[in-house]
DNA sequence: TGTAATTTGACCATCTTTGACTAATGGTTT
DNA sequence: AAACCATTAGTCAAAGATGGTCAAATTACA
């Protein structure tokens, strides 16, 4: 953990616990890590996402605030198949890929072994073709894991 | 050790120890060894490889790092280095996956979700691509799916 | 002496940190 | 109310910090 960003996230993953939402202030938190308020902005874009499972609202001025909430992943069904018609194009990156896995062992839809087999098959590496057409393949694929996880249960 | 490849190679193996994994640093140890990082590289390519046991995984930016993992030896991941050596080649059909998918559960080393995952990630649909580099892709990414099975767990 | 292995360096890709400038909100003062 | 001010949060681009790639130059060795 040698970022700062990481040790944030951290904290405020802590600091939510096993509650639904947690209310922070960022320029106290800017404060208590010694670092530019815009960096909590950073952490807050790069890691508490909606494909991670968070929501965020805020407000400015006096008083302001930004609350971080998990979302509640009620049906599951309803949930994956909005990631197949909607989140997921023609084209999906390794990268973004991951980030979906990773929210989907947090909604408890997978376990990290599940997660490391499907990154394994679909990975860089994996999807080594001459052309250019990886993303597009991946898509694909990822969407048949996405449906296999809905009948599989 | 004449050369400073192999420095790296052993100081590596030594910082390593009886640990199954390290965290290096690729330009602190180039500072250390007084040399351009890309010895580093170099070095993790031709010794640190999946032939002589190892894996690695990396990250860019502030607080970057490259991990070398030891796979362990095991009569397991004998088995399945055997399977990756040998059993598959170049090629792998979509057939013959699932006949050694179906080995691998009954051996214990997957279950039915897991396996089904998979199968949904390299199908003939998900790998729907021009003309028949399918089963090469398969082959290495399936290759890739025992190769974590290695390291997990 | 010719081939393979090693060493270097230029250039690239990605992730993080910082700071200047902007926008919104609530309270205070006219 | 309207104007003003203090207090928050947001945006964005530049700088910093890592690791990756590739090929040319050099060295080791059979």
């Amino acid at each position: 953990m040698a970022n700062i960003s990481e040790s944030i996230e951290q904290f405020i993953i802590a600091t939510m616990g096993d509650n639904d939402f947690v209310d922070i202030s960022r320029n106290s938190l800017a404060e208590y890590f010694s670092c530019a308020p815009s960096q909590i902005n950073y952490v807050l874009d790069t890691r508490f996402t909606v494909d991670r499972g968070f929501v965020k609202e805020s407000r400015r001025g006096g008083g302001g605030f930004i609350k971080i909430s998990r979302i509640k992943s009620s049906d599951t069904n309803a949930y994956l198949n909005g990631l197949v018609l909607e989140s997921i194009g023609d084209e999906l990156s390794y990268k973004r890929m991951i980030q979906i896995l990773d929210k989907l062992i947090a909604d408890g839809l997978m376990n990290k072994k599940e997660s490391e087999l499907v990154e394994a098959s679909l990975s860089e590496d994996s999807l080594s073709m001459p052309f250019t057409i990886k993303d597009k393949v991946r898509a694909k694929a990822f969407k048949n894991v996405l449906l296999k996880l809905m009948i599989t249960k």
